[in-house]
DNA sequence: TATAAACTGATAATTGTTATCATATTTTAT
DNA sequence: ATAAAATATGATAACAATTATCAGTTTATA
């Protein structure tokens, strides 16, 4: 894989933004920032890096996937009412990896947990 | 909500498939056994009933929709090879939850683990 | 039964994503 | 440094999964 300025842009964007973005909305920062860079270039370097693994890759409850520049171990609580997604940093046991592993006889290589409900803003907002 | 003839037969195909299937598979099999029903109605049918909370909506590593008719708490296995989704019987202990609703001050409604990797079957044809 | 509400099949439209391709940038070997 | 090969880009067409539309049908209600 060789150097891109445009790899290192959407990166960049995706380390610098809070949220777990999409890659239109990575497409829309830089859009904005200056470059006239292109929305195929982003997924193709999305989706590049999530292979390599520098990069996650999320699938909410909605159509689109995100993204995650945090790669270490980490759930998610996505509110299905402003589909947000949030970091959980909680953990499980790990033996439960293994003893799945062990009674299924799959090979486990990642796992994410996918919480969902409501977030605190949106159920604020409620009232 | 009324009855419908086609969504009972949705729900048949669903509930008699080991597999977790696609709007599409389902689609087929209903084409196969006889009907002359549409595809617009089987998506219709299987997103109204994972609103109602009868059958689940799957999302795994591919682009579309997987549906499981069991909605007792389990969780899932995605083959990166096949595709194919497998039910892991697993529990993850219940506090966890409800720490989580506390730290956060988000609603948990429900949750899913994904687990990834290879499964038995596709890493046997490995070798 | 008549009326309203919900549902259907067929298909057009939409959306998120990927493929194509001519051009540009980056790496490599000279 | 410079030419050749490899990789990446922007623009946009193509694609696949899903949703919207709508005239006609079925189901529930009065």
């Amino acid at each position: 894989m060789n150097y891109s300025r445009q790899r290192e842009q959407i990166y960049e964007a995706l380390a610098n933004n809070v949220v777990h973005p999409s890659a239109e909305y990575i497409y829309d920062i830089l859009k904005q920032a200056n470059s006239n860079i292109s929305l195929a270039t982003v997924y193709r370097n999305l989706n590049k890096m999530a292979l390599n693994g520098r990069i996650k890759k999320i699938r909410g409850l909605e159509d689109r996937a995100h993204f995650d520049h945090n790669t270490f171990e980490h759930y998610h609580f996505i509110c299905r009412k402003c589909g947000r997604i949030y970091d959980i940093p909680c953990e499980i046991a790990p033996e439960i990896i293994s003893k799945t592993e062990k009674s299924t006889g799959f090979k486990i290589e990642s796992h994410d947990i996918v919480f969902s409900g409501i977030c605190r803003e949106c159920s604020e907002n409620e009232r």
